[in-house]
RNA sequence: GGGCGCAUAGCUCAGCUGGUUUAGAGCAUCUGCCUUACAAGCAGAGGGUCGGAGGUUCGAAUCCUUCUGCGCCCA
């Protein structure tokens, strides 16, 4: 026996074997003759820790790039983080409180030299956890959305939007973060349904407090800012009201009543109070009306002297005590829960608030367009196809809107913007947009017609991008695009993009504008019409990991497995088996790591990834047989040649039968089916038949050519299953053969399929299930797997086809354990029946058997088919079936009969030859 | 309120162009095995009228309509 242990060890195994990788440069990509194979991976943010659902999407991403190296294709991986200005903002702020530094009492240089520290710091965590898990990127690559060439490239497309007239500056109602204090996309903003309340508010008339109306709302502390009620024009119940004034309770200030169809009237009282500077809907309701806009909150949600009442005041402190005040000032009628959503920094968890502001958009009409058809024509692929439906519905014209790209923070790109410091801040009339201060400046100086204007002059503006604007150019910037395209036309576009359906906008949808806005200029015309712009050619969306209650895993609800541990636990191949196993693309994931039921706390368990672990195991143990064999080059024993030869063949052949699947599953993404199918081949086929079938009896040596003939199988596995599980496979590859330098299972060739004999597979597949017979038998009797048994089959001119097939024979009486396999025409006293295909076979007991018990099994069996026969029998009467159905079908259905007729017959002879009832 | 998706065995999921013997896998359960590579294993078994109701079709888990439940996106 080996010296292997008996169980495979993954910790010790898998950082060799990562090392050997990187030592060997096998990741590391350069542009050649080869066919190009591009990922960029969607850059993980420079805060983050590697979390399930990284790595979900980075086992699938190295699976493909893997399986493209293995395909002789120059396979290039690119890593990398984004700079997440908010959450990473948050972090240095923290960290520079704890060192009890104030960020408004340090400049912005200090500011960026304090952030980059952090992210020296802590930025490369989740990179380095990715190696842990196996990931085969390019390292030497890795990019960062912060660093020069990636910001050059978003302040030059900045610049180009803005001269082509598609970025523009303009006051908005926007959402703002209290909190960060600064405004955020529509697409940070999340959603929670909660209870809330309405106050139902009585607001009296200016020229007669003995009257009045009553309003709705969510929030009383804003009546302040209100700048009048609205009414529906057709609602009899308010027609007189319109034109007069009402008094804001508490502060009395007049305001109008006015008509607008906005109004729901089945709404609340059906009188809504207008507070434009508080809410979308009633900004657009002022404008119509042209009515003032008075804002009441300071950038950090407390009420401002605007107010006049409650001044200083936090929003929610405020709700609090103006429901006092106004009970007590006997404008409060009633207040009713109500159940609402109410909008949340997806960064920072505070309530946003809708703020009027200043801000930069970007004009998304053309883009959208560009998007959709991008899609549309094909040029862009969606895995699954149905996402196609959500994407659409977001860019059609009448939902998108133009995308806020300013963010009211230090860190990150800055907007290259400049103004006349002569001008109030907030009201510049002009604007100079430029690559540099310098260029600015001349624009200054040429647009007033002072040229003595200096640097001192101007001010750039305090904010940067949003994150997003620069992730958008992450396909391009990676390469340099926009500095020197000569890798990037080697590379682009990339072919898959592996990513969660919830950025299709956030991220997808917006690289996708940007690769067909830059890519035709940066390939040029040829290069362009023969590769295409677009970023990717196929979208791989991965679904959310959730926990067994179905929520998404999250460090915040603390569901989520410790991935580190796992890896710990599991190695890195049984994770990626286990993440894997269940998810099929854009599907979610229950993964179901438990619960400990005192605490609560996710515990680092999965079933999953046990049988992930458990299959390197097998694998391993299979390693240790080959590698126990004593080998001989004597000619062995007929009926063992036969068998060995058979057992060869036969796997030899179902192997191309399981490539060709194989291909099949990742021509359409289906990773987890190509997985499972290896899975099987490798355990049922591999493992609990051929190494059965052909491992030589106790003691006795196995043939070189047959050990020979199994370790080529064993390789060609292993290369199939590499891109999987590339540790164990890596290891056993090593195990198989020894190695030059240089020969790595990690750039074995993968292999194409080609032509099996499916007769052959589908005879021993018959032997498999008289074998599997045999053994029932054995179970049900109660007779030891030791105990040689003799066993007959019914002739038939095809039982004797079947078992004239070399090896085939004796292959069954070594596996179920027999004395003797032989024909014979009449029917077999003292016997067991059972039916493998269409042959009936007689196990011979030396014991009495058990007449009533195999009446009843056999009973069984033949209802079954009965019923079976009845229902052919029924589409074949059926004339417009025979009729109208393929021929194929209907010959296949015939068949079906014939064969199920048989089984009828042979287990009616059975019974009555027991003499049962 | 508008839209997208899902519902198949106790659990988690496959089932691709409607037809491959009246539905497959893994886990869990049960039975029997420490058989010499593996008990992280071996050999078996039980378990589903494919969410409900209609329809199209020679034929439906698969296509259509509708209802119910769940998840998500948007407002």
């Amino acid at each position: 026996m080996s010296d292997l242990s008996t169980r495979y060890n993954p910790q010790e195994t898998e950082t060799r074997w990562y090392q050997h990788w990187m030592d060997q440069r096998y990741f590391h990509s350069e542009p050649d003759e080869r066919e190009p194979f591009t990922i960029v991976i969607p850059p993980p943010n420079v805060t983050g820790v590697l979390h399930m659902g990284h790595m979900l999407n980075n086992t699938i991403q190295d699976i493909l790039i893997r399986k493209a190296r293995q395909e002789g294709k120059n396979a290039c991986w690119v890593p990398g983080t984004d700079h997440a200005s908010i959450a990473t903002e948050a972090k240095v702020v923290r960290m520079l409180r704890e060192r009890g530094i104030r960020k408004m009492d340090i400049s912005r240089e200090e500011f960026m030299n304090y952030a980059f520290e952090w992210k020296d710091k802590y930025g490369g965590i989740i990179l380095e956890q990715l190696k842990k898990l196996g990931a085969s990127c390019d390292w030497d690559r890795t990019r960062f959305t912060m660093e020069p060439s990636l910001s050059d490239a978003v302040i030059r497309v900045f610049n180009d939007l803005y001269r082509k007239g598609r970025v523009y500056r303009g006051l908005r109602m926007t959402n703002w973060d209290p909190e960060a204090l600064t405004v955020l996309s529509n697409e940070e903003v999340i959603y929670k349904e909660e209870n809330s309340q309405f106050f139902y508010l009585k607001y009296v008339l200016e020229d007669n407090p003995e009257e009045g109306l009553v309003i709705a709302t969510q929030r009383p502390e804003t009546i302040m800012a209100d700048t009048a009620v609205a009414v529906h024009p057709d609602d009899e119940r308010y027609k007189g009201w319109i034109g007069k004034n009402v008094l804001i309770p508490l502060i009395n200030r007049p305001i109008p009543v006015i008509a607008d169809t906005y109004v729901d009237r089945e709404f609340g009282t059906g009188a809504l109070k207008i507070t434009p500077a508080h809410d979308p809907n009633d900004y657009e309701i002022g404008q119509r009306h042209k009515l003032e806009v008075i804002d009441i909150l300071t950038e950090d949600g407390k009420l401002n002297e605007k107010a006049r009442i409650l001044v200083g005041e936090d929003r929610f402190a405020a709700r609090k005590k103006i429901r006092k005040l106004l009970e007590e000032a006997g404008n409060l009628v009633k207040i009713e829960d109500y159940r609402t959503k109410i909008g949340y920094s997806e960064r920072t968890d505070v309530v946003v608030e809708p703020r009027l502001s200043l801000q930069w958009f970007l004009d998304m009409k053309a883009f959208a367009r560009t998007a959709l058809e991008a899609v549309r024509s094909g040029d862009v692929r969606f895995f699954p196809e149905h996402f196609w439906n959500m994407y659409y519905t977001w860019l059609q014209e009448d939902n998108i809107r133009d995308w806020c790209i300013s963010r009211q923070l230090w860190w990150g790109q800055r907007i290259p913007a400049w103004y006349l410091k002569a001008e109030k801040s907030g009201q510049e009339t002009a604007i100079f947009v430029a690559e540099t201060a310098d260029e600015a400046l001349r624009q200054a100086r040429e647009h007033t017609g002072n040229g003595a204007l200096t640097f001192a002059d101007l001010r750039q503006d305090d904010d940067v991008v949003d994150t997003w604007f620069s992730s958008w150019l992450w396909p391009i910037s990676v390469f340099d695009g926009f500095r020197n395209p000569e890798e990037f036309r080697y590379y682009y576009p990339t072919n898959v993009l592996v990513t969660g359906w919830d950025i299709m906008f956030f991220w997808v949808a917006r690289m996708i504008m940007a690769g067909y806005e830059w890519a035709p200029e940066l390939l040029g015309e040829d290069l362009a019409r023969e590769k295409g712009v677009m970023p990717f050619h196929n979208v791989y969306y991965t679904g959310m990991v959730r926990d067994n209650k179905r929520r998404k895993m999250s460090k915040s609800l603390g569901n989520s497995p410790d991935a580190l541990e796992l890896i710990e636990n599991y190695g890195a191949d049984g994770v990626r088996f286990g993440m894997l196993s269940s998810a099929s693309a854009g599907n979610d994931i229950i993964f179901d790591a438990p619960f400990d039921s005192q605490t609560n706390a996710v515990l680092n368990e999965s079933k999953l990834c046990e049988q992930g672990r458990n299959f390197c195991n097998k694998m391993w143990n299979a390693l240790r047989l080959t590698k126990g064999w004593e080998v001989t080059t004597e000619p062995a024993e007929a009926s063992v040649a036969a068998v060995d030869q058979l057992a060869i063949s036969w796997m030899q052949h179902k192997l191309q039968q399981v490539i060709g699947q194989v291909n099949d599953h990742f021509r359409e993404f289906r990773l987890s089916d190509a997985l499972m199918t290896l899975y099987k081949f490798i355990w049922d086929d591999f493992c609990s038949w051929y190494l059965e079938m052909i491992k030589p009896a106790y003691g006795a040596p196995i043939a070189e050519s047959t050990r020979e003939a199994t370790i080529g199988l064993y390789e060609r596995m292993m290369t199939l299953l590499h891109p999987f599980m590339p540790f164990a496979t890596e290891e056993i590859w090593h195990q198989l053969r020894d190695r030059l330098e240089g020969e790595d299972c990690v750039i074995s060739r993968y292999p194409e399929a080609g032509a099996f004999d499916a007769g052959l597979i589908a005879a021993v597949e018959r032997a498999k299930d008289a074998v599997a017979g045999i053994r029932d038998t054995r179970n049900n009797n109660g007779i030891k797997m030791k105990d040689l048994l003799e066993v007959k089959v019914q002739e038939t001119a095809e039982a004797a086809n079947w078992l004239s097939l070399p090896g085939l024979k004796e292959m069954i009486m070594k596996m179920g354990n027999l004395e003797s396999l032989e024909l014979t025409q009449a029917e077999v006293p003292n016997s067991v029946t059972f039916l493998a295909g269409t042959e009936k076979f007689f196990v011979v007991l030396e014991q009495q058997i058990n007449v009533a018990e195999e009446c009843s099994r056999l009973k069984k069996e033949l209802e079954y088919y009965q019923g079976f026969v009845v229902s052919v029998q029924k589409r074949l009467s059926n004339e417009r079936f025979v009729g109208s159905a393929p021929a194929d079908v209907v010959d296949r259905e015939r068949q079906k009969l014939a064969d199920g007729e048989g089984k009828v017959k042979s287990l009616e002879e059975a019974l009555q030859q027991l003499g049962c009832h």
